[in-house]
DNA sequence: AAACGAAATGTTAGCGATAAAGATCAGGGA
DNA sequence: TCCCTGATCTTTATCGCTAACATTTCGTTT
């Protein structure tokens, strides 16, 4: 900067206001400089001004996968609200492990992001502990934590799973299995096995939980469970599934078997994939809006960052409502 | 770190020594300062260090997208070998635009990364001339440039697309279509195409081109364009699709309308995704080894940033050649 | 006991930008 | 003419850490 600013004639502070849009220079000057800049092969150094201002310009945000999940849409959704407020996201995947979680959020923090995104709502306690001691506004996303920390966006995974089970039931399901991954580390998939086994419970309906592979379970994993569901001695009107993809899985070994869907066998599944629409059959499916999440998110963080809100207004609970979208997995047409 | 250093009763420095694990420090000198950090609640805090140390431990990556595509593989296996390094992946999404692209990269050497991997080998002259003048090790991947910028990991789309055709001219198949979104921006998209048209030229069968929607094209536009190609005069034996997505959308258009995979039509994709794998029957596909350019990139930019490679010394270009996967959607089983 | 080298710690200065406050200047009104 | 105002630009002092070099400590060797 300050060769620039002997070249052009000018301070170096002047440089400086020239790279940021806001401040006042001259309207010749600043078109000077950036001239001048650009010959020089000047990069603007943000680690610099990252020191000086305290301001980073990072939004970090920890999620379990990047791949074969909805979490992919989340992040998309997030950046690009964040990308045209001129923030950086900075991504960490947690592998569905909260000590992980722990070492990444700390990792994180010494960036200085200005905001930190979460997924889901357990953590371990130092990593609690971090996050509210951090002066920056938190946001836990996919789940209703009982105690947040901060903000929330998203929905409740149990509640989701309930008005599944109801739909299968009033399309004649008596007996039903859900598919999931092992719980470890994976509370959404947990808590989604909770609402099942509560709504299959209340509804006096007969259920068996089929568990196998380390989340995220992904089509492979939902055809070898199906194939445990098919060989079982109790037949079985219904099978949920943790996402579309393992739903989709169990769908193809039905039809290697020649099982009838729904005919014989009902298939759901969660999150929406394209896969759901362009199966065949369509799978029903519970869409939780994933991408919405992540730009509802960066809206939010936008607004306490950017947009002048204070951090007390805001809503503290920003609550996305799933979709059920029904399809020819679990109805005849 | 003044406060801790005053509370230990040692220098800043000795603090600031004892957060990094090479330098000496005494073993308990150490381990009281770490924990009088963590009761004081202190963050190490980057920002500063990176500035002083003239090292941000931050590794760029510009991809077109992370949603349907198997770039997701690509920085999943490039994070996993540099997280492990204490590298931090700094990612940007260039939505299939050299000009966005352009704009990235610039935004992202302001952070001052110690690399930057980009996908594919087309650019801007600008960015080509901020690549090349940032000083720091630059590796293209997902193509085989001409004249690349830096390091090279990846394979000839091209090249992979002729295999594919031979393939299909081995299987039988003597009028050919392919499947493709609108070239814009998409390099690798055309790539493909263009070996799809040599090798069909060259080995003198028939072919035609469907084009539609921007990339990343999709399962729905896979069925779409299957659509155009079943309802349109003349007969063919095969279609190629420009990724495993669409051949699953084509396939499915395929079964709606009772048409027989592969006997009336064989489909083969490209990317080796899972659905190619789960899908019935199961879809010729072409293996890039998506992860495996990731984490090759990995390993090179470790050995060049912290193994004490010399830049100079380094092995120019890594070819990745892609696998052939054979499967029922073009042979019958 | 003196001399020595390696390990552990301290001192000084500065990385490249910007916050905050002050200086300069053109144009307009009293 | 003089003062004032707003736009534009300059000066000074850090932001929080660490490179580079200086110094102390301490176990060994002669």
């Amino acid at each position: 900067m300050a060769d620039i600013a002997k070249a052009v004639g000018v301070s170096p502070m002047t440089v400086s206001r020239a790279f940021r849009r806001d401040t006042s220079v001259g309207e010749v000057t600043r078109k000077k400089i950036l001239q001048i800049a650009e010959e020089m092969g000047y990069v603007f150094d943000s680690t610099a001004s990252n020191l000086r201002s305290q301001r980073t310009g990072f939004v970090a945000i920890t999620i379990p996968s990047l791949n074969n999940s909805n979490f992919a849409d989340t992040v998309r959704g997030l950046n690009e609200v964040l990308q045209a407020a001129g923030l950086q996201v900075l991504l960490g995947y947690t592998n569905y492990d909260v000590d992980e979680e722990e070492r990444l959020i700390e990792q994180l923090l010494r960036r200085r992001p200005e905001a930190m995104v979460v997924t889901g709502g357990r953590h371990t306690d130092r990593a609690r502990r971090l996050l509210k001691s951090a002066g920056i506004p938190v946001v836990e996303t996919w789940d209703i934590p009982k105690s947040p920390v901060g903000y929330t966006v998203g929905f409740s995974n149990a509640d989701a799973m309930r008005r599944m089970v109801e739909h299968l039931q009033s399309a004649g399901a008596q007996r039903l299995a859900f598919i999931g991954g092992d719980d470890k580390g994976d509370t959404r998939g947990a808590d989604r096995r909770r609402g099942f086994v509560e709504a299959a419970e209340r509804l006096r309906l007969e259920y068996q939980l089929v568990s196998l592979g380390s989340p995220p379970i992904s089509m492979r994993e939902g055809a070898r469970a199906m194939v445990d569901v098919l060989d079982a001695r109790q037949p079985v009107d219904a099978v949920v599934c943790v996402s579309d993809l393992a739903a989709f899985g169990a769908l193809t070994e039905c039809q290697r078997r020649g099982v009838s869907v729904p005919d014989e066998v009902m298939i759901a599944g969660f999150g929406a994939y394209d896969i759901a629409e362009v199966a065949l059959p369509g799978l029903t499916t519970m869409d939780a809006h994933s991408m919405a999440i992540g730009s509802r998110t960066g809206e939010l963080l936008v607004a306490l960052l950017r947009g002048g809100t204070d951090f007390a207004t805001a809503k503290k609970v920003s609550h996305i409502e799933p979709t059920l979208r029904i399809s020819g997995s679990t109805v005849s047409r």
